[in-house]
DNA sequence: GCGGCTTTGTGCGCAACCGTACAATCCGCA
DNA sequence: TGCGGATTGTACGGTTGCGCACAAAGCCGC
């Protein structure tokens, strides 16, 4: 399990801090505020101004698109290598979608203002990074898009734990079935049987509250290639 | 119908386009080349450096993701309203998604350099317009990728053609089902009977290669919440 | 007007998944 | 240690959509 600790913004864990210029960053971290990021909240509700970038140094969020059903369905997920507010890097002031912290961590904030003065400087290395995130993002979402249209629960579900597995840095994750049926837009019933059957092949642990992935080769079997494709595609685009 | 006549620079049809100062479309049309957009054309292929971006002038783009199997789930759908080559904007040289012609058309397409030196300038109105529309392409992708989880095929249907009638800017659209059918990431025969029930309703005409929106009113009540709410974001975005 | 091709309409058995319900199990706490 | 609430396992009938197949209808060239 990721350690909690204060965030120190000299060394930070998130990817894109950690590839600015030792220059750059010194800068920048006049303006970075070492936050939680507790369990289950609303980083950027629905249509909210926002206020804020959130850098991740730990910890998982997902990318909710609310449906006015009650529904969230997650669109994308994002860790330790992005940030919270691509919208801002484009120009918005809102979005019409939410972030939700799913696995608490901590970040470091920075008023949208800040981000994007910093993001206008002159040979700003800042710039192009939060974009290539942005565009690294944008695919994860459409091949969502695709793989919700088209794939399964149970590759899909083997896909999003090996996602999960990938940005929160760790093999076991604190999760309830129930959770993961929203996040899917399938019944936790569904999601109940499918976590069966791969417990039954040895793929995972599924214990109350925590499920564990055993065999890893084995999971990107069962997940669909939507897996291998997003992973490839951010490995092509950040650093 | 759209009459196809050969887009003059000097008075595009494309809203980015449209939405310049006066002095900076002019900078910008030197650069500018009429280009048609015929039927079935890919005008990014996967993975393709992508050399230009267009500006679509009239006629109807649909961004695709292509999945292993051969099929390819439309994730966005582009008209007038846009262009094609946001990852451009985003500095990256090519994308996981395609970018197919559905209903053909005309437009202006710009080589990338030309496009980001143009973006680059000083107090650019470009960029920012650009930017937007990214934003926007987003909000749409990300409505779909829900979409395509929770929503039912009859519904999405009715989303579908709203959505191109709209940016098609026509109650006619020329379109055979098995098309449909794989923009949707269904069977072309439940499209049929999808199809043949809204005429029955007397929402649609539909006979060979051809679907007329005939209740407009009917169909929106047809369609499930994401037309409505990606055609507001679109408002509330662009020009 | 006819033959051939494309497109649309329809049927059938089957798989995935739904909505609902309820029992079994686990965990924290008194 | 036992209770109560939360979580997980399981069941059942019903709906959506699949894969396949084939008939009906429309269009085009001859």
């Amino acid at each position: 399990m990721t350690v909690l600790t204060r965030p120190d913004p000299s060394q930070p864990r998130n990817r894109l801090l950690a590839a600015l210029p030792a220059a750059e960053l010194k800068r920048l971290r006049a303006h970075l505020e070492p936050v939680e990021l507790p369990l289950r909240a609303i980083i950027s509700p629905r249509d909210a101004i926002i206020t804020h970038a959130y850098f991740v140094e730990s910890g998982l969020v997902s990318l909710v698109q609310p449906l006015s059903d009650g529904a969230a369905v997650e669109v994308g997920l994002i860790g330790r290598e992005g940030f919270i507010g691509t919208p801002v890097m484009l120009g918005a002031r809102s979005s019409s979608a939410e972030a939700n912290i799913q696995l608490k961590g901590s970040g470091f904030r920075i008023a949208t203002e800040a981000l994007q003065d910093a993001a206008a400087e002159k040979n700003s290395r800042l710039r192009p990074l939060l974009l290539s995130f942005t565009q690294a993002l944008h695919a994860q979402v459409m091949q969502t898009a695709a793989c919700n249209g088209r794939h399964e629960l149970a590759q899909r579900l083997a896909r999003w734990l090996l996602s999960a597995g990938d940005r929160a840095e760790s093999h076991e994750l604190p999760l309830r079935h129930e959770f993961l049926s929203m996040m899917l837009g399938r019944r936790r019933a569904g999601v109940t049987v499918a976590l069966g059957k791969m417990k039954q092949a040895g793929l995972i642990e599924n214990s109350l509250g925590r499920i564990v992935i055993r065999d890893r080769r084995g999971m990107e079997k069962a997940a669909c290639e939507c897996y291998r494709v997003v992973r490839d595609e951010y490995r092509r685009l950040l650093p």
